[in-house]
DNA sequence: TAGCCGTGGAG
DNA sequence: TCTCCAAGGCT
């Protein structure tokens, strides 16, 4: 286990020697242009930023200048980039800045994270960078940098994980040289202890590793729990006829687009009288669940999406020997070619 | 707390 | 083509 002190030593001599030194709001103390880079930095990479903080920063060379832009010209120079709720809050806090502080950022972390748009990790890199204060950052790459070098399992989304990851945060960020630990602790992550294909053998941390010593470097830091597929539930209409079935070309866009299927009609819907229920399947798709229940039907209504003038219909002789070439041709969906199968 | 916000890159 | 997610914060 690390001491805390060999930790920082060790991640402060990394960024000394191997750090991003040369990112165009580096080598700046002006807390304007390192709270625009962080605002900007948010969920964004860098590399999709720099053009857009130059051109920022060309327009509104300071927070003065900010905020006295009209909204229109700073959602302009940020259109592209996403988020807006950034930009919004960013021309908010920086009319704040120039009325309640007289155009003076404010300079500690708790003041820094009043302002809308920063919330405690970009205000712990702005008092960091800017002041030199010894606050704590915790984003995408100090968390995997640190659920990987601990061990702490869970997805950050969780709070319980996320207090963890926070506490070690806290405990391994140094009281001096704080500003070249946290750009080391990210530049560890974005650069060496990277989502894939990690470069453990450049690593600074890697003798004491808890996820390369376990071989967990795959399953840390944890995803987010995959939620349930929605599942959608619907009738598939099988109308038989002088050994002929029914079928319907899909419209052009959505699932199974352009191919042909059974008339389907959503479960919310009436099924028609005298249905027989045939053997009722799931079927999975990335997105949801579809949940199919075959009807063998007497008769075909013909309302909503059953309207014959909106598809085209196509009676396949099913029980013949050429089903399967004949389904080749026209495009099914697999489910299709197996309710076929089973009905003859 | 879980959903939402945006666009682009990587695999 | 599709998933996953990136220098997160707000509601």
């Amino acid at each position: 286990m690390w001491q805390a002190t060999e930790f920082q030593n060790k991640v402060i001599a990394y960024y000394r020697q191997h750090g991003r030194k040369h990112l165009p709001w580096q080598g700046t103390k002006d807390p304007y242009q390192i709270w625009l880079s962080e605002i900007m930095l948010q969920q964004t990479q860098v590399t999709t930023v720099i053009p857009y903080y130059e051109s920022f920063l060309n327009k509104f060379p300071t927070i003065n200048h900010l905020a006295k832009a009209s909204s229109d010209e700073v959602m302009h120079l940020w259109s592209g980039l996403g988020y807006y709720s950034r930009a919004r809050n960013l021309h908010k806090a920086a009319k704040m800045v120039a009325e309640t502080y007289d155009g003076k950022f404010p300079q500690t972390q708790e003041a820094i994270e009043t302002l809308p748009g920063v919330g405690r990790s970009t205000a712990g890199a702005i008092a960091a960078f800017a002041f030199d204060q010894p606050s704590a950052i915790l984003d995408g790459n100090v968390k995997r940098v640190l659920a990987r070098c601990y061990g702490i399992e869970g997805w950050a989304g969780k709070s319980s994980v996320l207090k963890t990851l926070w506490q070690r945060a806290e405990e391994n960020t140094p009281n001096h040289h704080t500003a070249e630990y946290n750009q080391a602790m990210m530049d560890l992550g974005a650069v060496v202890c990277t989502r894939s294909k990690p470069k453990c053998e450049q690593c600074p941390l890697s003798e004491h590793c808890y996820a390369l010593k376990h071989d967990t470097i795959t399953q840390l830091p944890g995803k987010k729990p995959k939620k349930a597929r929605p599942k959608r539930s619907v009738y598939w209409l099988i109308y038989l006829e002088n050994q002929q079935v029914v079928l319907h070309k899909r419209p052009p866009s959505g699932i199974w687009g352009g191919l042909w299927c059974f008339p389907e009609i959503d479960q919310s819907e009436q099924a028609p009288a005298d249905a027989q229920k045939l053997s009722s399947f799931v079927h999975k798709f990335s997105h949801y669940d579809l949940e199919v229940q075959p009807l063998l039907v007497k008769k075909l209504p013909n309302t909503g999406i059953m309207e014959p003038n909106e598809f085209d219909s196509f009676a396949l002789n099913f029980l013949q020997k050429n089903t399967q070439q004949k389904t080749a041709e026209i495009g099914l969906p697999t489910p299709v070619s197996k309710v076929l199968d089973s009905l003859s």
